[in-house]
DNA sequence: ACGCGCAATCCTGTATACAGACGGAACTCA
DNA sequence: TGAGTTCCGTCTGTATACAGGATTGCGCGT
């Protein structure tokens, strides 16, 4: 085994569960191909015993589908799925917002919140936005979200948001990067942080329906980014994962 | 598929899994217990490598949480969580709901839902009712409740729906049969119909929010259940998973 | 008597060997 | 020439062997 340090600390299965879910999203495999277990081995380099692992725990994540014969197959998600994939996280952060607003947060739990739309507010307050911002934006994006799902207070929730969450194109933050290279950016990020300062608010003045239906409406700007990028399809190569999907999208 | 012929041509990874999972549901474990591989090696009676195929898989599910120096233990669920899963569930099955609805169902589509309908007003109009009837009540209602799901058209939905539904007591039908021995159990029963039959007629003329609303709600009446059921808790062993809760419950 | 340290034992994570099954290709017969 | 059958190769599912590490219990020292 090699001596190198950084990947010795991780166990055989967890490298090769990253180093298989990168190769899937980022397109490198065709959907619907066949993933066998010796060609895991081959690209991971860890024997077959926790390349099976990584590939159960993928297909739990959705990112497979076992083969009534036996293997794994890359999953193959149409443009519904992929849509319904966003409704259902919106759905569900929705509740997670609503828990929170219903069960009150106190100021000291809000605070951390509150700074980290202040952290965003400076980004977006730039006119052209940077390649830069864009990434940071991503980070500071999936920090609120993350800091807001756990103001729920419930870590069912919390779960199912994630497992959600883990779908090509469903995360907070899966369009940010594709929408860097479109002109109605800006506006985008303006219309999203707006709707992160109202469910503050909302959850602050204990309005759960009205958190509950912001979120709803926040992921939907994930749906409408989707359909930009699209439309642009030039920007494929930001969005790798584009690949999964089974048929080519209508324009 | 029949039980019988499972036991023979399943894998020994799924039977691993269907013995823990019962075992865990059943309450023959205490929560917080280390499960150790070779002691589900002597109850499974198969090998190593399934069990620990097996446990993963649990652990994917929700029952079993993994320790961090290695191993897993039989996760403890508060109250809370359970309410929690139970709103989720409600929350996912509405969503399903809606989408069969703003998508639209033919009357060939909703031809079974129709019939289960049926079926179980059979069941619940005899006055008296009878254990076998809880017991097919259990049977007809996690059917309609499967076509309900079916009928959103989307496989992500029913996907996490299904996630959902397997914490313990998420399922719609959880407490039914722990309901057979209270005196509110046939209002309850008769409300649970009810609520069928809105969501049916909501999906037949369309109305998304309507259908998404009954089901929330329909969800609910497992919170009552559950309250009821905590309360006369002579009849804990028609609920073995409650050794699951971590706190014995106030009453 | 109590605390600390060491050692032994158990356990997990990983690798590999083996058997059964599925699929594909080639060959034979009609 | 086409279809069916058989054989071979490959792959999955399962079992087991081995090594590193954690935990527990005991003994020794203070």
């Amino acid at each position: 085994m090699s001596d190198r340090d950084s990947e010795r600390s991780v166990s055989q299965t967890v490298r090769a569960q990253l180093a298989l879910r990168d190769m899937i999203l980022s397109g490198q495999m065709r959907s619907g191909e066949r993933i066998s277990e010796l060609q895991a081995v081959e690209i991971t380099g860890v024997s077959r015993t926790p390349v099976r692992l990584a590939l159960v725990r993928l297909e739990d994540e959705g990112l497979l589908q076992a083969i009534p014969s036996g293997g794994f197959m890359v999953k193959a998600f149409s443009e519904r799925d992929i849509l319904d994939s966003i409704e259902l996280r919106g759905t569900l952060e929705g509740l997670a917002a609503r828990f929170a607003a219903e069960r009150g947060a106190s100021a000291r739990q809000l605070e951390p919140l509150k700074e980290c739309l202040a952290d965003i507010d400076l980004l977006v307050r730039q006119d052209p936005i940077s390649v830069e911002a864009f990434s940071a934006y991503v980070t500071l994006n999936a920090r609120f979200h993350a800091l807001l799902n756990e103001l729920s207070g419930s870590a069912p929730a919390i779960r199912q948001i994630d497992r959600a969450a883990a779908m090509p194109f469903a995360s907070p933050s899966a369009f940010v990067m594709a929408q860097s290279a479109l002109p109605e950016a800006h506006n985008i990020l303006l219309i999203a942080q707006e709707h992160h300062r109202i469910v503050i608010d909302a959850i602050e003045n204990r309005e759960g329906a009205r958190a509950e239906a912001i979120m709803r409406e926040h992921a939907r700007l994930a749906v409408r980014n989707l359909r930009l990028a699209l439309r642009h399809r030039v920007h494929l190569d930001l969005l790798p994962a584009l690949a999964l999907l089974t048929s080519a999208p209508a324009d």
